[in-house]
This record gives structure tokens, C-alpha cells and sequence, in this order.
DNA sequence: AACTCAATGTCGCGC
DNA sequence: GCGCGACGTTGAGTT
């Protein structure tokens, strides 16, 4: 295992270990006053300036400047990347297809080069996300509200699948829309989707959502019309997220995804 | 200008010149083998394996493996870099408030360290943005239809401001939202608020949108109360999201960001 | 500081 | 391959 790293290298040294490393599928980082410009999905040009090039072996392909977190040009991985020297200079060109994207790196001076063999260890162990917050209502459904009982998970809709479905004390059904963090109105509308979308299903079918029934009151008998209400659990909400739940008499549940240390 | 470069360096030397590094605001790129944890919005480990930690001058941090345009974790800007060495280890910290957040990269091996003075080169010039949609059709209201008149664009309502509010050739309002790309069912959402909200005045304030009128036909007479039109503007829609239009009596334009070429 | 919305978003999953 | 929704989304602009 060896990094190869070059100072200041000329053009042609700089071309001939990239293309090496490219052939020993290393990770490349290159270092220089460049231009670069892009053209797909949109189209950016950036002057001379200097800026960190990392080619990936997966194609992936980012300039990173002294600022920010993103990069100020990329390329999704998944491209190829291709190197030469033109008129003397060094120029990387990576492209990809679906759609075709071009990502031209021109170096007028490069003043260091890196290639780095790199192998595993991406398996990122992450907690505190959405599954860890269904996990959790799953294992305690009072969190929701007394008599909460869930029924299904990712319950198919002709919205889409709903996040957690069940019924409440009084056996209406209850749609519950997870979010990991404070949310805005958009994530209301999404839980209204579901809403509708069930309700149609007992207007059209009657309350056929015993579908695992124990055969309670199954006839079309003289029980109230079950009212489908929705909830939406998150650690908080805008306010404009509260008017819009009020509106549409949805509940609202303040729950983190993990329970508070 | 010099770019400093240590390969298999000691930890004490890299710390040395991690040091020197934060204080002369340099981009700093260190490859090596270590363990990486987080602690903030969630929580995260990595087990020990080769990868590329990026520090830049304003506070960023990236851990980049051999994969994905995403680093496998990082910090934003504004963090504050720390390094030491414990128990003969180097260790780099990087922290930041509001939220509270820790990244922690502690390595066993340094194989390559670069400091490099990067300075000004960000200014990207960037078309093709939903900016560019607007100009575009401010510069030809006929790309909607023909007779449209833009009125007014970012215009406020309960809802949020609107891309584009018109008026058709029939004087009916029209509420336009711009998306630079295919849309799904969301973008419908939003158009949708908008139409709602602006409906909402009508109903409760006469046709009062003539704010700069030329007046005609103005009173409380005889003409129809004006129709609140909906119009998505993208280069194409799915199928969901056209239902969704169809469904509301929403009109969909097929318009690129910029003119084909 | 909070809220809202765009993004060359990226990424993963399901069909 | 497309569609859909989450993300430690990030980032910019406005209130």
C-alpha cells in the first residue's frame, strides 16, 4: 500500500500518474490554478482560480474550493474520467450519461498531486434517523396516545405507503406521518394525501380495514361512520405547519427520534 | 505561495503541521487510516479504514472515502478544528453550537498530509436555474399562452409568494409556478396553495385585482366572477403529478429553462 | 434566529 | 430505467 505524491509536478508527470492511478483504481487528489466548466442539467463556468480536484475511482469527480461544504463543481459518481495534455497543460474531463454531463478541469499550474489506494470501511453505522423513530412507536404506541394500537407499517395507499397505520381508543382509524426533525407545511400536505386517500377507501368499501378481522361488528350495522383521522409526529412544527394541521383537525405528537438523554 | 506536503509523516510532525496549517487558514487534505464518529442531529460511527479528511480555513469538514459524491461525514462551515495527539495518536476534533455537533477523526496511520494556501476563485457563473425560467418567460408571456399578461412576479399570499401572477386573455387571474426540472406530485401541491390562497382573496374582496387597473369594467356589474387559473411551468411531469393537474383543472406548459438547443 | 424554497441537490428503494 | 420521498440534506434569501 503506497501513496504516490508528487510536488510540483510538470504537466506530462502529473497526466502520466494519473493515468496510473486511474489504472489502479486509486483515489487522486490534485492540487492547481485551473478553470472549470460544466455543462448538463445546467451550465456554470468558473475563472482561474486555485482549487482542489478528488477523482474517485466509483467517478465521482469534485473541485472543492477553501469555502463550503459542497463542492463548487462535481460529478456524480458513476462517471468517467479522462486526462491529457493539451498545448501543454494538463486537462481532466470527466462525462457521464443520463443525463450527459461534462465536467472540464483545465490546469495551468499544478502544484500537487496525490494518489491514494483506499478500500472498505464505508459501512457507516447511523442512528437517530426515521426508522429509529418508527422503531420506537412501535415498541411504545402511548407515545402516540393512549389506546394508540398500530396496525401496519408502509400500508400501501393509492397516495403512496403511509408511514405507520392503526386504530385509536374508539377504533377510528388513524394515519401517522413520521418526521425525524421540525417540519413545515409540506410534510402536513403529505399527511392530508394519506387522509383522503383512505378515506375513499371506507367510503367506497365500507370499513373493510379489518383486513386480519376478528369479525367484530362487521355488517353494515348501525356503528357510527369510523372517522379516519391523521397525525403527524415530529419534534416540533413551524407555525404555518400548525395552522395547516388545525385546518384539517390533524394532531399533532412533539416526539424525538431518540428519547432524550 | 507554497503548498507543504508530508508523506508518512510522525503524528507529532502532522500535528505540527496541522497547527501551522489552522494558523496560516490553509486547505488542508489528510489521508490515513482512522475511525471517525459523530455526535449531534444523530449520531454515527466508522470503523477503522483509509480515508481522505478534508479541513478547509472556514470551518468545513469532509470525510471522503473511495465512494459517493457525499462525504461519509463531515461538519459545516463555522466549526471550529481542533487537533492533539493522545496516547502517540493523532486526533483531529471539529465542533460547532446551534445545533451542537462533534466530529471526531482519530487515526492510527497518516500517510499523506497537504497544506495548501487557497484564496478567491468561487465566483461561478451558473445558468439554467429557475431564474433563468422566469426571465424567460417575462421576456415571452406568449411561451404560456397566447393573450397571457405577466402582472407581477414573487407576488406575496397567505400561501407564500407565487413565481408569477398574470392575467389570461379573458381577464381571469393566473397563478404560475415555475420548476427548472420534471416535476412530481409536490410542485401540483404547491401551485395548488397558491390558487387556494389567492381564490380565498377573491371570494373576500371583490375582484380587487386590478391593483394598477385600467379600469374597465370594474364595478360590482354584470361580468363573471373571474376564474383563479392554475399553470405548471416545467419541461415535463409524471404521470401522478399529471393526474393531480387534471384533477384540480390545472394547465401544464412543457418550457426548458433555457431555449433548446 | 426562524421560516421558506431551490438545488447540476444526492441517495436509496421500489416498480 | 423512472418515480418517489428522506436527508445529520445544504444553501440562499426574507422576515
Amino acid at each position: 500500500m503506497t501513496v504516490t505524491s508528487l510536488h510540483d509536478p510538470s504537466h506530462r508527470e502529473a497526466l502520466w500518474e494519473l493515468e496510473n492511478a486511474f489504472e489502479r483504481g486509486n483515489l487522486v487528489s490534485l492540487f492547481g490554478r485551473c478553470t472549470v466548466s460544466y455543462e448538463g442539467r445546467a451550465a456554470s463556468d468558473l475563472a482561474a482560480g486555485d482549487r482542489l480536484l478528488l477523482l474517485k475511482p466509483d467517478g465521482a469527480a469534485l473541485v472543492h474550493t477553501d469555502e463550503g461544504r459542497q463542492p463548487v463543481n462535481w460529478q456524480p459518481p458513476g462517471s468517467e474520467h479522462r486526462a491529457a495534455v493539451r498545448e501543454g497543460r494538463l486537462r481532466v474531463v470527466s462525462t457521464r450519461t443520463t443525463p450527459d454531463e461534462t465536467l472540464t478541469v483545465r490546469f495551468s499550474d499544478v502544484h500537487q498531486l496525490s494518489a491514494m489506494p483506499v478500500t472498505g470501511g464505508r459501512d457507516l453505522d447511523l442512528h437517530g434517523s426515521e426508522e429509529d423513530l418508527r422503531t420506537r412507536i412501535l415498541e411504545r404506541p402511548d407515545l402516540i396516545e393512549a389506546g394508540f394500537e398500530p396496525r401496519e407499517t408502509e400500508r400501501p395507499s393509492s397516495a403512496g405507503p403511509m408511514d405507520v397505520f392503526g386504530v385509536d381508543a374508539d377504533g377510528n382509524p388513524v394515519v401517522v406521518e413520521l418526521k425525524r426533525r421540525r417540519v413545515g407545511p409540506d410534510a402536513v400536505g403529505q399527511l392530508a394525501r394519506y387522509v383522503r386517500a383512505l378515506r375513499e377507501e371506507v367510503g367506497v368499501d365500507g370499513n373493510s380495514l379489518d383486513a386480519d378481522a376478528d369479525g367484530d361488528a362487521d355488517g353494515d350495522g348501525d356503528a357510527a361512520e369510523p372517522e379516519v383521522r391523521g397525525v403527524l409526529v415530529a419534534p416540533s412544527v413551524t407555525d404555518r405547519a400548525a395552522e395547516r394541521l388545525a385546518d384539517r383537525g390533524f394532531d399533532h405528537v412533539a416526539l424525538e427520534p431518540t428519547p432524550e438523554e
